[in-house]
DNA sequence: CGGTATCCCCCGCGATACTG
DNA sequence: CAGTATCGCGGGGGATACCG
């Protein structure tokens, strides 16, 4: 009981569980497809390795997760039941509500690896150059030693590298963080941002102009925001 | 950062409101429409007060619920902002997956308080005689001091007691706790429970045969289970 | 890569009492 | 009815280190 709530309503004894801290957003990095205990982490790259575990083995017992041991090469891997599969409504109708109604960021939310991750879930690598391409992202309102990250897209594959790969960008994107994420979370237009100049892309003419055509954006990016916006306008600044 | 995530994503910011310990339960007693204090607490009875009142603080600073003031004889009262209004499709689709697949309820869950508080809120008052009905519910598998509640339907209202009113019942149930909730919940047919003998009857002849259709049962019970179900089998009572 | 083990702090929350 | 006030503990979970 010191967890339950008392109740057999079906809404308690959901949230008995869903309502565990970081629950909800390991269910969710499941449901985009992540496998292997680190890609589940480097989705939810804030909790500790031992609650992570923890939790999983929690979703097991409770019949929402099935663990694969290791075997053929391939390492462990966590599945989603069809118990697992039915919260997918759940976790969609809460992030719609989240993009609809959250609170504001603040400096605390805005995690470059974190928009790192995000971002290379969503590249629309069909619209990208066949051969390898690097893209370079550079953020002023970050923390230093995250200021920084690449995206490599090599024959329809997204990499993601939080340090310096080794070998030069074909691109580079700068921009202030908190502006770079509204535009992806879908507060900003994209293009208007490149045109004003919030947006700066370094690189050969062609690349810039595709690029656009690159991002998919955050695919609650479609779902305008109802919360009335204290959206914050950043001066324009003139373009080159 | 002790209670948020770290991470702008909107399912993040949704959850570091939603995974508070009662906050979806509360949020769900409000727009089953409860709009005062302490019937916002008898639907949610175990939460302390003071914990009650700390969420419902926290709601209104987050925007989902406003708190009006006492005014003009009417106490205080607390309404869904549209960000309230708007938790509905999260609150419903959750409680449709508790329903699915939720863990089997112990003991600790069957709570014959909050089923008096469920009941009173799904009669079918329109099918119940004009007058006052009393109905009293005696429950085996039970505390001592719960076995018993009344539904008092009197003019298209429903009042709840646990303690006794002060006159005679006009029909009384009587049935094992955890198999009438299971009944209520949709996993069994109350008119098979009522043929077997497990669910029983005392009272007039016109009002026992009427008293089926009185219960409008859980709103989620149309919802089959799909957890393969361990639904003990009870023994079958014969028929007076 | 794929996790365990351990330590320890802090605060969430349950319990109880009390007030306007 | 509609909440506040206070106290105390338990354990959740963050941090860090370590292992196969």
């Amino acid at each position: 009981m010191t967890r339950g709530y008392g109740q057999y309503c079906p809404l308690a004894l959901a949230a008995e569980l869903l309502t565990q801290r970081w629950t909800i957003l390991i269910v969710s990095r499941l449901i985009d497809g992540c496998t292997t205990f680190n890609a589940i982490h480097r989705g939810v790259p804030r909790i500790s390795p031992s609650l992570l575990s923890q939790r999983l083995t929690e979703l097991a017992g409770a019949g929402i997760v099935e663990k694969r041991p290791a075997q053929g090469g391939s390492g462990p891997s966590y599945q989603l039941t069809p118990a697992g599969e039915d919260l997918a409504p759940v976790i969609e109708q809460m992030a719609i509500w989240g993009q609809f109604w959250a609170r504001e960021m603040t400096k605390e939310d805005l995690d470059p690896a974190f928009l790192a991750w995000s971002m290379h879930t969503r590249m629309n690598v069909d619209a990208m150059p066949s051969g390898r391409t690097t893209l370079e992202f550079e953020f002023t309102g970050a923390p230093r030693e995250f200021r920084r990250f690449w995206l490599i897209s090599e024959s329809g594959k997204i990499d993601m590298c939080l340090k310096h790969p080794g070998f030069e960008a074909n691109l580079v994107v700068r921009s202030e963080l908190r502006l770079f994420i509204e535009t992806w979370r879908g507060f900003r237009d994209l293009r208007s941002e490149l045109r004003s100049g919030n947006i700066r892309l370094d690189g050969p003419a062609p690349l810039r102009k595709q690029f656009p055509d690159w991002l998919l954006l955050s695919s609650l990016a479609p779902y305008r925001r109802k919360r009335p916006g204290r959206e914050r306008s950043l001066p324009t600044r003139p373009r080159g």
